[in-house]
DNA sequence: CTCCAGGCTG
DNA sequence: CAGCCCGGAG
């Protein structure tokens, strides 16, 4: 794995840990998933914030942890119950995911959320982000965790290339961590980050831009969702009905072949 | 229009 | 690599 050399005098790094820190303090944001020393917490909170911003994700978290207060339980869950928990938040298959990652980690790990990279890696939604964001949330472990808020503030603070891999971030965002304090220095990342002005994240945009979601595809698969967890169950002809659209048909195939909604003899359901 | 504690599939 | 996945706020 080819990355480039970023070379930054220990001197800078001193004093980018001592202004990243001094603003935390003044300025921390209190979130509902933090500091709870509950990794199941982090857990629901990195597969929610994936894509999604921490105000939204607010409400949904509170809801959650009410409904399916540990993992046994929501491992024990129906997925249309979970879906209907998720409607809103977007992403529905990051709610069906999370369920199975619940699953597999019950049923192989003990019920305990495992701590390293490579374990984490292979659950389902689980992609480098989380890999070293659940270790280092949830257990305080020493590994770099590269969103884009924290892409943003090593950027901003190096003056590297926007366009810089993250995986030629990570030395130097390894080295920038303080001792035994991984948890609270990405908090901190993260918090400065999002609190940046509007025109700094502009100039480094993010290294994969979104498609539109007015009049996609995926905006007649969201009112499919919402309709079935309204109605319980609906026919074609029902669905059809209440969605005008001529793409409908092939949303509805797309979401049964990903099983977000299955069929029961005539009607569909989650 | 663009933004967001990303990840999966082809 | 490109394209796709949701949805509300700025």
């Amino acid at each position: 794995m080819e990355t480039i050399c970023i070379p930054v005098p220990l001197a800078a790094i001193t004093i980018f840990r001592k202004k990243i820190l001094s603003w935390y303090k003044l300025h921390k944001r209190v979130l509902p998933w933090r500091d709870t020393g509950n990794p199941y917490h982090v857990l629901i909170s990195e597969y929610m914030l994936q894509q999604t911003q921490v105000a939204r994700v607010m409400p949904f978290f509170l809801r959650w942890i009410e409904k399916y207060p540990d993992l046994t339980s929501l491992a024990k869950s129906k997925q249309g119950d979970v879906l209907a928990l998720w409607n809103g938040l977007g992403y529905n298959s990051r709610a069906i995911r999370l369920r199975e990652s619940a699953i597999k980690i019950v049923n192989g790990h003990n019920a305990i959320i495992p701590s390293d990279y490579n374990t984490l890696k292979k659950l389902p939604g689980i992609g480098d982000y989380m890999a070293s964001s659940i270790p280092a949330f949830a257990y305080n472990k020493t590994l770099p965790v590269i969103d884009i808020n924290i892409r943003r503030v090593l950027i901003a603070e190096f003056q590297l290339p926007p366009d810089i891999p993250n995986e030629s971030l990570k030395p130097l965002a390894l080295s920038c961590i303080p001792k035994n304090k991984s948890a609270m220095w990405h908090n901190a990342l993260m918090d400065y980050g999002a609190a940046m002005a509007m025109t700094v994240k502009k100039s480094i945009p993010p290294l994969t831009k979104q498609s539109r979601f007015t009049g996609s595809f995926r905006q007649v698969r969201g009112k499919i969702i919402k309709l079935l967890i309204e109605k319980g169950k609906m026919s074609l002809n029902g669905l059809q009905a209440s969605i005008n659209d001529a793409r409908l048909e092939k949303a509805l195939e797309a979401l049964l072949d990903e099983k977000l909604v299955f069929r029961k003899g005539t009607t569909y359901r989650l």
